[in-house]
DNA sequence: GTATTATTTGCGCATTCTCTCAAATAAGTG
DNA sequence: CACTTATTTGAGAGAATGCGCAAATAATAC
């Protein structure tokens, strides 16, 4: 209730005005924004989000992103600064998040940039 | 010049022969990518993906985007389910982000979602 | 079969992150 | 002025993350 309160409180300097009707019914529009959130939306983005904020995995991404082709492992490595492990376990956390596809070609893996992936590269470029 | 023996052995396998001249090529369009990325572009994006790739930061920027309009800390606040300085941790690093914006109105603080974050999330809602 | 090569996996450590508490700041009220 | 309230800040505990090493797996060659 500590909460509404101060909610109530602001409410009554915003509007002038104290009525407990105002108060009901911003709190019920305030629960409405909340309920949009579903759990299961709220972990997916999170997750593909947070796949993308890490300088090797973005670097990486970005690196699919340009060359516009499957780039195989061997390609890949020598542009970032992490070893062979470290690709590697970047490359399947982004597979997991649906950043990456993987496909396999006789003893070599290539991977490919996702649509995703390209698109919410070319929201950050939009922003410059 | 290991990797670049893995490379020479893989654009044999794939080009079925084995000039140099093909390997210098593709060494240089490798290369070529790379350069794209400069360091500045880099840690933006990943300050701005990283802020929003959490999710108690998530959420207020959702409830932010989806309010479409600025919301004021104390009706953000019981929205999530972490502590007042908690919340106003998370808004602090997402307006250095770049993914919100702060006004001032008395003793109250108002939040607003970026174009940036309004693009980002809505490119998250596409992709489903 | 063994040997070589490409990539992945498990593990551990060092670093970074997130959140809470308590104190500080800032604004408004009396 | 002191007092209350809204929000922020700093510090620290605990959790999560990133990456390298070494071993494992998988594919090919001999």
């Amino acid at each position: 209730m500590a909460d509404t309160d101060r909610l109530q409180r602001y409410l009554e300097d915003e509007l002038g005005e104290c009525r407990n009707e105002t108060l009901q019914k911003r709190l019920a529009e305030l629960d409405e924004l909340e309920s949009v959130l579903d759990e299961e939306t709220v972990s997916h983005d999170v997750e593909t989000l947070s796949a993308l904020g890490n300088e090797t995995r973005y670097r990486l991404v970005r690196l699919l992103v340009e060359a516009d082709e499957e780039l195989c492992v061997c390609e890949i490595t020598p542009l970032v600064d992490v070893s062979d492990s470290g690709v590697s376990h970047a490359l399947s956390r982004l597979v997991d998040a649906g950043l990456v596809t993987k496909q396999k070609d006789g003893r070599w893996r290539k991977y490919t940039a996702t649509p995703i992936a390209i698109a919410l590269i070319t929201v950050l470029d939009g922003s410059r």
